[in-house]
DNA sequence: ATAACTGTAACATTAACTATTACAATTAAT
DNA sequence: ATTAATTGTAATAGTTAATGTTACAGTTAT
């Protein structure tokens, strides 16, 4: 991952925490974060779809956390928007003549695979509420 | 990492294990991991730097391991390739003037550091030998 | 002298990420 | 009903990162 949407699905998940029951919307998220307000609702599309916000459209619309914050964990939100493993993507098409790049990617696959899981299991014992509550 | 640094890595250092002292060219390596002699070089480059590797220029010249493989953890690989953590990368300039956003770096800051942690410490249990030792 | 290398720079290409604009659909208030 | 504020999403553009290529000076064994 070499993007920020870790870091923009954080920011918006302790947002709405901090906001409580009180939605708000993508334009107000968007200015905190610094991005513009259609990546945002992208991201909150993407996180409605993995049961972590709920949005409402119209007037006096906007999004709120769809449990409590010490129901969702860190890997719940790593979960959502992870792309590729931890450790970078694989070479395509390495040598099927060579010993060693004919069996690499199934190797590798297996060291990834672990690194995914160790990261997800201690992400897995950190909630939103927890680092929401580190802020003044 | 969005790369395929880690992925190369590994897999030139594979090959140098399986190759015991004879040194192997950039040319040989480019042909197993299928990618550009010139990028494998770089990255050979960038491993000497570390310490895991040994190059020789000149005719029969090429790279060898710097050191034992079981003397090699995979952390070293992956702190040698490494560019961004592993959650990603945080935003630039989230608004100063919310509570929020203030904040928000310093405390991805501490949670990226300790994911890094996580990881390293996992990586730092195996070796490349370990990992070399699975080919047929 | 020659051939086979490394190391690195400069440049080109491709892919990924981020940002912008636009607009139909929804909703609450008046 | 009309208006205003909002979501959701598509299309597109711009920017940055990753990968690939070419070139060549310098090194070393034969």
């Amino acid at each position: 991952m070499n993007n920020t949407r870790f870091a923009i699905a954080i920011h918006i998940l302790t947002l709405l925490d901090h906001s409580g029951k009180e939605r708000l919307s993508s334009k107000y998220l968007a200015g905190s974060i610094n991005a513009n307000a259609a990546m945002v609702r992208k991201e909150l599309s993407n996180l409605n779809a993995h049961g972590l916000v709920e949005s409402k459209a119209g007037k006096y619309g906007g999004s709120s956390l769809a449990k409590p914050a010490d129901a969702i964990k860190l890997s719940d939100v790593y979960r959502a928007v992870r792309q590729t493993p931890a450790l970078g993507s694989k070479r395509d098409h390495p040598n099927p003549h060579c010993p060693v790049g004919k069996e690499i990617n199934d190797h590798l696959s297996d060291l990834y695979q672990e690194t995914e899981d160790i990261l997800m299991s201690r992400l897995g014992e950190r909630t939103l509420a927890e680092f929401s509550r580190q802020f003044a």
